[in-house]
DNA sequence: ATCCTAACTTAGGTCTAACCAATAGACCAT
DNA sequence: ATGGTCTATTGGTTAGACCTAAGTTAGGAT
């Protein structure tokens, strides 16, 4: 026997094995060229890439394919892009807002419940708070007293919740730290949306909360961290428990 | 004086303010009709969109703006575009992939500090095993233990940090919160490649390892949370000591 | 009948070549 | 100083062709 028969494989004459293999997109490709060059700092903040016309002679791609990079790079956060004369694809660096949009998207798309959404706030938040503690400037706190007193002033209750989520943001915004605000960006309005037709914001509720922001910010502004952690579990602990109390009436009332 | 002269305005003579007013481009429009009837559950997961040539017709729009809003979706994690016959866009939820990609990218292009990524780590994960010892079912727990038995045999540095990750992205998963796995998702790999260049990893450090994730392993077993909220404290915090001191170590070497 | 292959069909991917629309800047008229 | 006009630049949009991937099916070899 000449030994042609190679080693058994299932289909085929050739022992040879190939994984499958994933054929890339012509616009993938130089997306993803473009985005490691962004993300290295080779392009920095605000630069120029060259326009689209100019791209397509460098690259030897249709227009077409070009301008699909430049689009998944936009709405990846990347790049910004402006019409007319000056005008362009300027350099990005992602920001805490499109994160909060892709969090957003996954509350949005896998329907959370609010349950989850305050459990996960309840996690957060007094973290958030410890941290402010620790880093917050002397910016950040004018910024939290002036929002809290936004809080005490709100008109209806529209105004109150949406200066509500104002002031926690600025908790986050106090830690510094760009992971937590994203999230809570992405928390606040969803909680809102999901809350805002809840009629169990009374006037005592709204003085309670007032109460509760001004003691939170009053151990930020002394830099007590163990106590903004404390005073801040409490209070998204009560606000989720409120909410978990009407949600329990409103299902008997649908009975 | 006959009051003319209207409020003071750095430019114009005229009081009337508008805002900048953002022109939607026409694959953004088709795009976000799109997007909100996926996110209203209009289309269910998995239904196919009309081809590209169909959607033509139907908006009156080229094909190459049907194509750059189909794009957008994509690039959302919204549809799952595929090629050949059959092909199509296909209506997706939004994973937490989408959402961890959205964060690594914040983390990159924002060059996160390692320091930050494990402060943030602190404040997420030992809520995570808190809520895991409440939600594990018993696939979680299995899960846990592999995992753990994984990060025990593994072999080299490399192998170790990775089934490392594994375990602890297994105690998000067992979390059941999906905003908390989105988020340990994106930390694991960025942390894993701020810190496989350390040498601290030592075979007493592995065993040290080891033992705390079994001591997490046995709370969460036993739904015991406040255990597991408190070793995974401690667990996760003495990394970060000894991350920060082999940090500190090696800013004197350089000297 | 069974199996393989070739042709066909459908749908996305890419390219070309126009033209439209937004915008900055220069210049001019009032 | 305000507003109009022109022009150059750059992204936005369109139309139409062709390429490529991948199911479907019909026909032929065994």
């Amino acid at each position: 026997m000449a030994r042609t028969a190679q080693a058994p494989a299932s289909h085929g004459r050739s022992s040879i094995r190939l994984s499958p293999m994933a054929v890339p997109k012509a616009s993938d490709v130089l997306a993803e060229e473009l985005r490691e060059r962004i993300l290295s700092g080779e392009f920095p903040e605000g630069a120029a890439l060259p326009p689209e016309r100019e791209l397509v002679v460098q690259t030897h791609m249709s227009r077409t394919t070009v301008r699909e990079a430049l689009r998944i790079l936009e709405v990846q956060g990347l790049v910004k892009i402006k019409a007319g004369r000056a005008g362009g694809a300027f350099v990005q660096r992602p920001g805490e807002e499109s994160m909060a949009r892709s969090v957003g998207l996954l509350i949005r798309g896998r329907q959370i419940r609010l349950a989850a959404l305050l459990e996960t706030r309840e996690g957060l938040e007094p973290f958030c708070a410890k941290l402010a503690a620790r880093n917050r400037t002397e910016a950040d706190l004018e910024m939290l007293f002036d929002r809290n007193q936004a809080v005490a002033e709100a008109g209806d209750i529209s105004d109150f919740l949406h200066a509500n989520i104002d002031w926690h943001l600025a908790i986050a915004q106090a830690s510094h730290n760009e992971l937590l605000i994203g999230m809570m960006m992405a928390l606040g309005p969803a909680i809102y949306s999901a809350t805002h037709n809840e009629e169990f914001i009374d006037d005592a509720v709204r003085a309670t909360t007032v109460r509760g922001h001004a003691a939170i910010n009053r151990a930020i502004r002394d830099q007590d961290a163990a106590a903004a952690l404390r005073r801040m579990e409490r209070h998204v602990h009560s606000y989720s428990e409120e909410v978990a109390a009407v949600e329990a009436r409103t299902d008997i009332d649908l009975d």
